[in-house]
DNA sequence: GCCAGAGGCACCCATATTCG
DNA sequence: CGAATATGGGTGCCTCTGGC
């Protein structure tokens, strides 16, 4: 031990003058009566970094005595790069099983490659069918989504975007829940230029993209078309309680049954 | 002087730690 | 207690070096 400040050795004289002046922030702390200031214990144990055992391009620059930015270029197909030291490199990663860090990549491009959705209720068909459009055009554009659901809660909405915005997803698709009155959580980012975009439950409060179906005016085509190809009696299945029709697809059934006066 | 190859530093940002 | 610093991985940009 030895006052930073006096330089003193720890001999019988300086542990007179230093005494323990208790801990902070888990380290002994020290007072100096010779020079009179406080000081921390060193810490000799440096705090073993959790992800240590990832390969990351500064192992494969230590191993090969170049630098980290030689290895990221070499990576990545930059032009500015040795052909042999390139091919090393490339070996070296794969022997090593080097995977990129994408948290460390989306923090230095400042976006993550990543889209977040919320959904009222995946148990739904028709959620369903969204999700597995949007996983799949978003895959082939080099997307990742995070998919939530909020439970049809406003609370479980909120939070849902909090966690997504502190993911640093770059865009996010929402359907709201039918408690969502207000909008205020969306309009902070929006704000901020994250893109967002409404589908099926949409709001004009909110200047965002909107994407939605016209569920009277489907219906009632649905039914016309099925009448003028002979059809003289047409059942409507309701299903299970979370399945049931909207009435806005209700009343388009009924219009073209009255139409053309089909009970 | 020009060019290719390589090195090094700042930056991104949140969080933990250190220090006065 | 607040300010300063370190940490993590990867990239962009600037600088340096050596060969021609």
């Amino acid at each position: 031990m030895e006052c930073p400040n006096c330089k003193l050795n720890e001999d019988l004289e300086f542990t007179r003058k230093v005494v323990k002046a208790g801990i902070l922030r888990g380290a002994q702390r020290y007072y100096c009566n010779h020079c009179k200031t406080h000081f921390s214990e060193k810490r000799k144990v440096k705090i073993e970094n959790k992800n240590s055992h990832q390969i990351t391009i500064l192992d494969i620059a230590k191993h090969l005595g170049i630098a980290p930015s030689t290895v990221s270029k070499a990576l990545n197909n930059k032009s500015d790069i040795n052909f042999e030291t390139k091919n090393l490199i490339v070996k070296l990663a794969n022997d090593l099983n080097y995977k990129p860090n994408h948290f460390a990549k989306s923090l230095s491009r400042g976006n993550s490659n990543t889209i977040g959705v919320i959904i009222p209720n995946i148990e739904r068909p028709f959620f369903a069918a969204v999700l597995a459009g949007i996983q799949s055009v978003a895959s082939k554009a080099g997307y990742s989504v995070i998919i939530c659901q909020s439970d049809e809660s406003h609370q479980t909405e909120i939070l849902n975007i909090q966690t997504l915005m502190a993911s640093r997803v770059d865009g996010l698709l929402i359907s709201h829940t039918k408690e969502t009155s207000t909008f205020e959580h969306l309009k902070i980012h929006l704000n901020k230029g994250v893109p967002i975009v409404h589908f099926d439950r949409i709001s004009n409060e909110i200047n965002s993209s909107k994407i939605t179906h016209q569920n009277k005016e489907g219906s009632f085509q649905l039914v016309e078309h099925l009448i003028e190809n002979g059809c003289k009696r047409i059942a409507i299945l309701a299903g299970p309680k979370e399945l049931l029709i909207s009435n806005d697809r209700l009343d388009g059934y009924l219009a073209a049954l009255n139409k053309y006066g089909i009970p």
